[in-house]
DNA sequence: CGGGGCCTTGACACAAATCAATGATCGTGG
DNA sequence: CCACGATCATTGATTTGTGTCAAGGCCCCG
């Protein structure tokens, strides 16, 4: 979700070693051979099932963590309560903060999730010899910025039905194999609830889902279940007009 | 504005040779002293005017930026004009984004403007062979990532009121002496106007405005003239808790 | 069959946007 | 030196988009 280009991970358990079929491992392929066997030596493997958290907001960062599958949501919270999900991610997807000492936002797993965690100290240590993975990591880091600031935008300057539209296309573009182009007629099974669409988007879930409804009757989507997705007109959720009647 | 730990510059004009006294200049402090001499190898100075750019969202990147004194500010667009403002940068701030192809922002100076400019590539370069100015650089991008998620939970989750006192505070904090913590009876000129502390906020120019004189009503703030504020109450900006009549 | 999450929909309230007018400040040129 | 226009800021009246509150529906699962 969080990446426009998926270059961090290789398409599909490129390793076959330990990781299971459909899952994303790390794209290690332009990195040295002596780096690989040192990124592997640090691995540790985790799962969570949803509703666990990997970390807390303002905790001491001591591993990166690599999504193999599954999904996590981070967020922010306020004193009284409210919450803001700074990002949605998927497989491929790689928690990373060199130079950081504690975590921005807290992570949790929204549905079972499978994790490769680095220790910090000896990943920083990697990043000094591989130029592979050096470039690795600063692509992931300045994507994920570019992300945030397209966030900002959205949050700052868009009305409801612009955010919900461009949410629903953002994802189904990053659930797409790259090489498909053209969207129409997709269908995306949506991992989150109406609330955490909410949280991520600043509106309430009243909101979302009117604006859903709205979307259905305009024609611009169909919505056999609640989370199962049809679109029929990409354009009109790309754009994020919407007819007003 | 951008960095609430101003370790990416040297405090005040560290470097003599060519640096107008009060200017800020990269610390590198931490660097390899080859590496001192290539970075002045590749340095270019420029300046610019109120109103001027430096660049413009998905140009090239041909340049890194850092910011010797004066401000600027980086926005984006949408179609129909609407704008937001990602952030205002302060001397010290170091615009920097290796393994990017094109510019995320526009970036617009906002008074009298020096920077010194960096060729990515011979920038990248360097990256490789020196751990301090590696660090450094992590540094600056996590940090603005990390300003980057405050942002957004502030415009997805705070209310006008509430936005605009942790603006005025976060300004507050970031242009004060590191060592100076306590702050009351501060004073901040402010460089940026009314229109583009609405188009940071998410705001209209009319909502900031009220907010400025609600503050001023409320015994929180001064404000002997538009741009500058004196801070009475500097507890209740950062709990941004406006009392209400 | 019943209970508990989710989701949807409607009625209403309210915060912030919009529209509009006035005021302050500053630089420029007659 | 003052008049003028331009820019920026303030304030008031009104509108509107979204939040809040409330009720009911759907669906899964025990």
């Amino acid at each position: 979700m969080n990446v426009s280009t998926h270059n961090i991970a290789a398409s599909e358990s490129y390793r076959q070693a330990s990781f299971a079929p459909g899952e994303m491992s790390l794209d290690i392929s332009f990195l040295k051979h002596e780096s690989c066997l040192a990124l592997e030596q640090m691995e540790i493997r985790r799962t969570y099932s949803s509703g666990d958290s990997l970390f807390w907001e303002d905790d001491k960062i001591d591993y990166y963590y690599f999504i193999n599958s599954g999904h996590l949501k981070r967020y922010k919270l306020l004193p009284n309560g409210r919450s803001q999900i700074i990002s949605f991610m998927i497989p491929g997807d790689f928690l990373i903060f060199p130079e950081r000492d504690v975590f921005a936002c807290t992570a949790e797993a929204m549905t079972e999730l499978t994790v490769t965690a680095y220790p910090q100290y000896k990943f920083d240590k990697l990043l000094g010899i591989d130029k592979g993975l050096r470039e690795l990591t600063f692509q992931a880091i300045t994507c994920e910025l570019s992300q945030s600031q397209r966030q900002i935008l959205l949050l700052g300057r868009m009305a409801a039905g612009e955010r919900v539209s461009s949410f629903l296309y953002d994802y189904l573009k990053c659930n797409m194999e790259s090489s498909e182009k053209i969207i129409a007629g997709a269908k995306i099974r949506l991992p989150m609830t109406r609330a955490e669409i909410a949280d991520y988007l600043g509106l309430t879930i009243e909101t979302v889902s009117r604006i859903f409804s709205k979307l259905r009757k305009d024609g611009i989507i169909e919505l056999p279940k609640p989370n199962l997705v049809y679109v029929c007109k990409p354009e009109s959720l790309r754009t994020g007009k919407i007819v007003q009647e």
